[in-house]
DNA sequence: CCCTCCCTTGACCGTCCGGTCAAGAGGCCG
DNA sequence: CGGCCTCTTGACCGGACGGTCAAGGGAGGG
């Protein structure tokens, strides 16, 4: 849906993002109606059609723009380190973050992932968050960090450590953001072999 | 729903369960419809009614099957291993191939974590996942075979690498389960840091 | 052979859903 | 002040959905 929009528009199309975005994650995307979502926002039902085409371009959208918020995040925390590691650390740390602060948009990203309609979407932005981490472990490797080893099969471990801990200690448990970075990074970089960094609790 | 079923009664039951799951994964849960269920099985709607009281406790008794079928495998390919190192590594395998054998079970679960309805269900049998494997870490502390941490936590790293290695590798990518599941268990073991026993591709 | 009870049929029901649209409000620019 | 274009309303539609049920088939024990 292509349309001139006014700032006003503009806004409200951002609550529509917004509101929708928090009731499909709190009740799934197919049980939540569109005309739950305009009554809970007090607008007519026209108003939705007004901004989407569906209710399924709506949810492409909001995973849209997560996937580009997070990947924001994830590059102003690396900036220009020269580490390679430590942009790996650094990234970690704010993935964690941001599913803090973000935890109704990692339900829903996790939805996705399991519906044809939308997992290519997915797919794309973890294509690109994999490739991301891999030019850091290549030039880990690249200068002796770190034993070669195929840099996108890395990747994959780490984001699997680091969404199962997130799940996990911070969505569930609420540990702080920084602590459960602090475990993710010691375990991604050692294994279960690491030197005792990890808390013991 | 109980209810005394003969021999053909309990195949008719399996039959819907299965077929039932593979839809189920394939077109998502609330988009499969009991129509189309029954349609596919060339069978009347009072059928499945006769065995389940609504489609949602049909995916309850589906995704209970799964994670009995999978625990079980699990234990049968530690059996009395004395290792506690060995059991985590061939729990890791047995998780892999039992994946590779139920890939539609996989996304099922995947979709049920994120449904209020079944994620309860799912964060049971996780625990006990967790449970089974920190208990071999547990063990593997008090002997000295690696540094003292959580060993909860250690489990859920543990099961983050595997079930994402599994989803990337093994599923997507067609790769053999044994393979998968070295990089997995070296990951785990040593983290970025091991010692070149990853396959280099 | 018949009676019981497991199993099956498929028409039917009330509800709700995604999506449409004619009508109109309202703000901004000329 | 007038007209245009963005934005909003909410009644309406066709159809699909989960679930019910009266009726009947059929196997197997007595």
């Amino acid at each position: 849906m292509e349309r001139r929009l006014t700032p006003r528009g503009l806004e409200r199309k951002r609550q529509l993002l917004d509101f929708a975005a928090r009731r499909f994650a709190e009740s799934g995307f197919h049980p939540t109606s569109v005309a739950e979502i305009v009554q809970g926002m007090g607008v007519g039902k026209g108003v939705f059609y007004w901004y989407f085409d569906s209710k399924e371009e709506l949810l492409l959208e909001i995973l849209q723009a997560a996937q580009l918020d997070l990947r924001r995040a994830q590059q102003a925390a690396i900036e220009d380190e020269p580490d390679p590691l430590v942009r790996i650390e650094r990234g970690i740390r704010a993935s964690l973050h941001w599913l803090d602060a973000n935890r109704h948009l990692d339900t829903l990203i996790q939805f996705a992932r399991t519906d044809e309609a939308f997992a290519p979407a997915i797919r794309r932005g973890g294509r690109v968050a994999v490739t991301d981490i891999a030019r850091h472990v290549q030039e880990a490797i690249d200068t002796g960090r770190i034993p070669p080893a195929d840099p996108e099969v890395l990747a994959h471990c780490i984001l699997g450590v680091t969404d199962s801990l997130a799940r996990v200690q911070l969505i569930h448990r609420g540990q702080p953001p920084d602590e459960v970075a602090d475990t993710a990074v010691s375990f991604c970089f050692e294994g279960l072999t690491r030197a005792g960094s990890l808390s013991a609790r």
